[in-house]
DNA sequence: GTCTATAGATAGATAGAC
DNA sequence: GTCTATCTATCTATAGAC
């Protein structure tokens, strides 16, 4: 059995990944899904039911994969956490959110759910490294890895996965005391 | 002397700033420089014209407001630097920006100089703290602004302020080496 | 229940009036 | 040079066909 709504939900998400939120339009989503926007709205009858759906599908992939990059090798979590900040298309579907979240209260109430999970896991990660870890310090990496996939977006710069890791590093050896340094 | 120009390059800023990217439209900023969107194109033909003018404006004025936190009393760096990030007005802007240059390489080199002009200036404060401070130190705290912008932005707490000021602290005395502390 | 034709609104751009 | 009527494309939503 062919899930239509999950089938729709998937090009959601892709359509957001590739165009980012100004392109996210019924249209363009029925087109990837196969159908059209007029049979959409039949699964998604507003924009908003469509968007509040796709929303939900990519929080939990985020969060999916954020625990993937912390349960990892320790010394690979650094290099995971840098991969997500360069990954344009996951940072077009987060601003998107983002952007929504800014103009419907229903989403920015999903948006907090996001937000809360990924620093509750970085704080997590942060006292399986070192005791003294405030909630302070998560959000810390957490806004840190955010402005940096923003910031590598908008300048799209060759060697942006470099200074990304640089940075990191930096804010990793900054939070835990100083340790593992060539 | 009334420079139509410059009236249409302050209602796209009061655009953006209100309505975020996807509100950016000519009929809407013509609107808000009460003239008629056909009329709008005579002066910037197009939008993408349009949308560089505005940017540009955006970028000045960014780091002018910068300028004036930076050089402002020791004590209220911090203080400035978080009210930038909870001025969501100015964070729909520079998200604008960030998308555009997703979008326009055009605009991508713009953003690059507001980056670039972003670091500098934060470069030179942190080295005025403490004498030991590179590239990395003063990326980081611009990625970190970035990112506490965009999330206060998206999930709109009422303790938002507190939030962000107890994260630039955290970030700044680790920065500079744990000077004060209460 | 599944799907489509169509309406109504809004976007961006151009030819042309004054 | 300044300004507008108008065209075409695209969006969201609804009524209704099968």
């Amino acid at each position: 059995m062919q899930d239509r709504r999950q089938d729709i939900i998937e090009a959601g998400l892709a359509i957001l990944r590739e165009h980012g939120y100004i392109g996210f339009t019924q249209p363009r989503v029925a087109a990837h899904a196969g159908l059209r926007q007029s049979h959409l709205t039949y699964y998604f009858p507003t924009r908003l039911e469509l968007l509040t759906a796709v929303a939900r599908a990519a929080i939990d992939r985020q969060l999916a994969a954020l625990d993937k990059v912390l349960t990892g090798a320790a010394k690979e979590v650094g290099n995971g956490m840098t991969k997500m900040t360069v990954q344009h298309a996951n940072t077009r579907v987060m601003m998107a959110l983002a952007q929504a979240a800014d103009q419907e209260l229903s989403l920015q109430k999903l948006f907090r759910e996001l937000a809360d999970g990924i620093v509750s896991r970085l704080g997590g990660y942060l006292k399986s490294l070192d005791a003294e870890s405030t909630e302070e310090h998560a959000r810390l990496l957490h806004a840190l890895a955010v402005g940096l996939a923003v910031v590598d977006l908008a300048t799209a710069r060759p060697d942006g996965a470099k200074r990304n890791t640089a940075v990191l590093e930096t804010a990793l050896r900054l939070l835990t005391g100083l340790p593992d340094k060539p």
